[in-house]
DNA sequence: TTTCATATAGGGGTTAACCCTTGGTTTTTA
DNA sequence: TAAAAACCAAGGGTTAACCCCTATATGAAA
């Protein structure tokens, strides 16, 4: 199995490439940038190629495009800092084999290269553990609060206190305090201060 | 000349030692975070450690902050990926020897090693030549923030207590309740229950 | 028919985030 | 050298969000 690597990081560059060797896979050459990277992988064709996902000029994910859309066979497996939900998603269109967190990788890049011997794609399971939450999140989390509460939590997304929602639904404070700590309960969140107000922040979108 | 390494990305740490053994100094001992990085530094005494910035827990500047105020003897090499002209200005105050660049690192840690056997600090020429362009620039709403108060509001963001945030700087509750209001007068937020901890969740990005 | 979920509402308590003011120390800057 | 930031710290106060428990009315499901 031939590999191409290409990070801009040459402390990096260098780590991954000790790696890779570890594994007992050989690395064919590596650059420093996205433009290098594919020109490498033109005049090589590598069965895989190793792309950090921050370079400068084409990045990553640029590289990924153009080999998908040139149909070449080179198998890429992008390397990222952060947990990027948005990246994942254009990665699956780019037909990518595997999806690895730097903060992971000793762990994790020799599963992926199981995997793809075998002609699966890999993708981290800590990505794939927050994938599979935000799905959840979507579907089930906010559906399993009745109408009033949604109202609710809509409003405490906007920042309205119990006393405004109170007002301007007609209700008693109690009532919507009452309806808080029903939410907190289904939604299982964490016995902290402010743990509804930080929770629809995050998980529903304001109009 | 021993040397110590701490980062925590696998990839990075192994490549650093990669490169620092290519030069032909001793790795004594490497690790993944900043409390490993001060026992590795009180254990061994190494002449120099090299450090990443970003680390969880202890970063690399409050390593570098503790070795300085226990008058340890070990010199300290910063490793970042940005250049960061707070943090340059903090590490002249704990007498850091080197402050390097990540992308440039193969070209910098050379000269950098030379620099400390010789008895002098080393400071990336890429820094340097920025140092005088960033000063007036780049006057964001989170870059009016002194150093401290950056540090606090990215502990909001992670939905810290203002007592976690004082038992994890080793402050009073008082003061970081000071800094809260210096913020919050600083950035010009309205005067409403948790809207320190809103902004912090809207505009703080958290690694 | 009874149980369940929902919506409503109250009493009473703790706590964290904010408000105001006042200090002292150090460092930077004018 | 004096003024201005920044940092650290404290006392004392208000309030909103949470905690606990209770209670009533309603309609739907078992």
């Amino acid at each position: 199995m031939k590999i191409i690597l290409a990070d801009d990081h040459p402390f990096t560059l260098q780590g991954t490439k000790s790696f890779v060797e570890s594994f007992g896979y050989q690395v064919l050459d590596i650059c420093s940038n996205g433009v290098a990277a594919l020109n490498l992988i033109k005049v090589h064709s590598p069965d895989v190629a190793i792309l950090d996902i921050n370079m400068p000029g084409l990045d990553g994910l640029d590289v990924a495009k153009k080999v998908f859309e040139n149909k070449l066979k080179t198998k890429i497996i992008l390397l990222t800092m952060h947990k990027e939900m948005t990246i994942y998603n254009k990665a699956k269109e780019y037909n990518i084999y595997g999806y690895i967190l730097k903060e992971h990788a000793q762990n994790e890049l020799e599963n992926c290269f199981l995997a793809i011997k075998s002609g699966n794609c890999y993708c981290s399971e800590y990505i794939q553990a927050d994938l599979i939450k935000d799905r959840e999140k979507d579907l089930s989390e906010l559906s399993q609060l009745t109408f009033s509460e949604r109202k609710i939590i809509t409003l405490i997304a906007e920042q309205k206190t119990s006393k405004q929602i109170a007002d301007m639904l007609f209700l008693s404070i109690k009532t919507v305090e009452g309806h808080r700590a029903n939410i907190i309960e289904k939604l299982g969140l964490p016995k902290e201060k402010n743990t509804l107000l930080v929770w629809a922040i995050q998980n529903v979108n304001v109009p």
